[in-house]
Order: structure tokens, then sequence, then C-alpha cells
DNA sequence: AACGCGGGGCG
DNA sequence: CGCCCAGCGTT
């Protein structure tokens, strides 16, 4: 599975990014341990995600869940309330159940092997790399987003990354620059990437492979990497109903498709014997990558104590209150809203 | 092979 | 306001 490129031609460019990365690595909380369990949590909590904005998450998430063990324990409720405000839910619920498959399948050993480090969900073919790479001495580059943007730069390529074949096509690219410590220049690409190769305004003077960067020779580092397909977003509209009294309302969690997978939301219609209680409405924009939401949430104040004893007495929704709302997993826009109306 | 999934930050 | 980010699962 693993190639032999060491006469490849381009191994110099893959070790000076390697010599730069022994003096620049970022100092980062996983970036002192070869724990599988932590690195692992860490290339989960950082799909798609900046280390700025989830650098306090993965913190939390370790200090409250340190080992597989502990974490395949937990309720799964728990670790969405850990994920809160990071978007893509499904990771939670993923990294959850991948737990107990190491529990059950692996008798709590993280495996070792790229092939079934792979099978665990919501492990794809960068993070078991990244995994095998960094902790077990595996010699597979992690391709991400990083790696499209360093080497079609350095490559001046202008494959497609937004092509299904991307992935495999920049692996075998990277395997020609991979030089013998596939973990070390993994997380070197990743550094390079997000330090110097940015998106935006790269910082090219500063790069230790700008000699050997075609793009930069070029003064074309801006057309790569070249994406062509363009996401637009839709308009989507939500409805709410919060229905409180003396400072407790009623929720629900919300199922494992769509949007926000699992988290708790309102009432998304109004039983008819609480329409006597409509206050007023107001509309909430919110603006996800691929939907910009209209919320409309209208607050209902039951003002008679019968009809909310009898009417929480029989459905199916649950009772919280303000103080314990911090305890579950809320949509940001929803969190925003019930905090306003604390302030009320 | 194509699409859906969050939220934040930057130009 | 559009683009991008330590991608993955589903269809």
């Amino acid at each position: 599975m693993e190639k032999d490129h060491t006469n490849s031609g381009f191994l110099h460019i893959g070790n000076k990014l390697l010599n730069w990365y022994r003096k620049n690595a970022r100092d980062l909380p996983f970036r002192q341990t070869k724990d599988p369990y932590k690195i692992w949590i860490c290339e989960i909590v950082f799909q798609q995600t900046r280390i700025s904005q989830g650098l306090g998450h993965y913190n939390n998430f370790i200090k409250r869940f340190p080992d597989v063990k502990t974490l395949a324990e937990a309720e799964e409720d728990e670790v969405l309330l850990y994920w809160k405000g990071l978007g893509y839910y499904s990771r939670a619920i993923n990294i959850h159940k991948a737990a107990q498959q190491i529990m059950n399948d692996y008798q709590g050993t993280f495996p070792e092997q790229y092939e079934e480090i792979l099978k665990l969900k919501g492990v794809g073919k960068y993070t078991a790399a990244a995994i095998s790479s960094i902790c077990f001495g595996g010699r597979m580059p992690a391709v991400d987003g990083n790696f499209y943007r360093v080497l079609s730069r350095i490559f001046a390529d202008d494959f497609d990354i937004s092509n299904s074949k991307a992935f495999s096509y920049f692996s075998e690219l990277a395997f020609l620059v991979m030089p013998e410590s596939a973990g070390d220049f993994n997380q070197a690409m990743m550094d390079i990437g997000s330090e110097v190769c940015k998106p935006k305004k790269p910082l090219c003077g500063e790069c230790p492979v700008h000699e050997d960067c075609l793009a930069f020779s070029l003064q074309k580092v801006s057309d790569f990497p070249v994406k062509t397909k363009k996401v637009k977003a839709e308009d989507f509209a939500l409805q709410y109903y919060f229905v409180h009294r003396n400072g407790r309302f009623l929720i629900q969690q919300r199922k494992d498709d769509f949007i926000w997978k699992k988290l708790f939301e309102f009432l998304p219609e109004l039983p008819a014997e609480l329409e006597p209680f409509i206050r007023n409405t107001k509309t909430v924009f919110h603006k996800l990558s691929h939907k910009n939401l209209t919320i409309e949430i209208t607050d209902v104040e039951v003002t008679s104590e019968a009809v909310w004893n009898s009417f929480t007495e029989q459905n199916q929704y649950i009772v919280t209150d303000f103080e314990a709302f911090h305890e579950r997993s809320f949509p940001k826009p929803l969190e925003s809203y019930i905090q306003n109306s604390l302030k009320d």
C-alpha cells in the first residue's frame, strides 16, 4: 500500500518543509502527544474548522472525555453539548459511536493499522492517514485542503480540486514530496498551509520552498488552487413557537437528518389549545454555508396554570428552564433567542 | 460522482 | 457578500 518515491526528484521540497516545521511548529496542545485518542479527537474537531475556532472546544472535550472509555460510556447528549456551536454535528454523533466501536471491536485499544482506523465512524482517508502517520509511523500523506493548496502552487498544477478525483490526484503528488517522517511532514503541511501558504495573501517571502514553487516563480500564486464548483446558498424558512410559563419553556430534540442533528429546538407547531396565549412574533436571520435561514419565532406565554399543567403533563415535549438550557445543545440562533428572552 | 452539512473570519 | 477552513457519510 505504501509507495516508494525516494528517487522522485522532489524530496528536497518535503525535507525543506520538514526542517521549517521543526523550527516553526505552532505550539498546540495536541502537538505534545502521540496519544491516538487525542490526535483522533483533534483531527475530527478541526475538520473544516479553523484552529482558533475549535481550540476551546478541543480542550474542553479532552478535559471531560480524556480517553476512549470515558467517551464511550458518556451519554450522546452530553457529547453533543460539548460540540455546541462547532457545527457539523454528525461529527459528534460519529465520534461517540466510534469510541464504542473501539471498546467493542478492539477491546478499548486504539487500532494501529490504517485500514482498521478507517473503519471507525466518521474517520475517512484523511483522518486515518493523519492518525496512522502521527501516532504509529504510518507512511501516508494526510491529504486535505492544505495539501491541495500547497501542492497545486508548488507545481502550478491546475487540477480542479472540486473534482472527486482530486484526492487521489494530489495524493500522488504528495507521495513525490513526502520524506520518511510522514507524521511530521503531514503536520508541516498543515502549518505551512495555515501560516504561510494561506488561501488569501500568502506570505511567500517567508516560505521555505518559494524557490521551488512554480506558481511563485510565475507570479501566479493566487491562481491556485483551481476550484470550479461554486455552492449557492438557498433560502429556507423555519417556524418555531417559544412556549413558556414562569421561566420554564418547552423543547424537543431534532432528528439526525437535515440540519442541527439531534440538537434541541422549540416547538415547530403550536397545539390549538395554546393559540390564545400568543404574544408576538420575531424574525431571526441566520446564515449557514448552504442555506439562508429565516426563522420565525412566536412567543407564547401560557398565563393559565391549569392549561400549562394539563398540557405539560400529557404531551411529548421536554420542559426546561433558563437555568438548565446550558445543559443542552441548541442551535446558535435559538441559543441567542433564549439568552435575549432571559434579559426581558 | 454529486450533494448536504455549521459557524466564524476575512477581503 | 463570497470564499475558505486538519472532511465525511449518504445516495
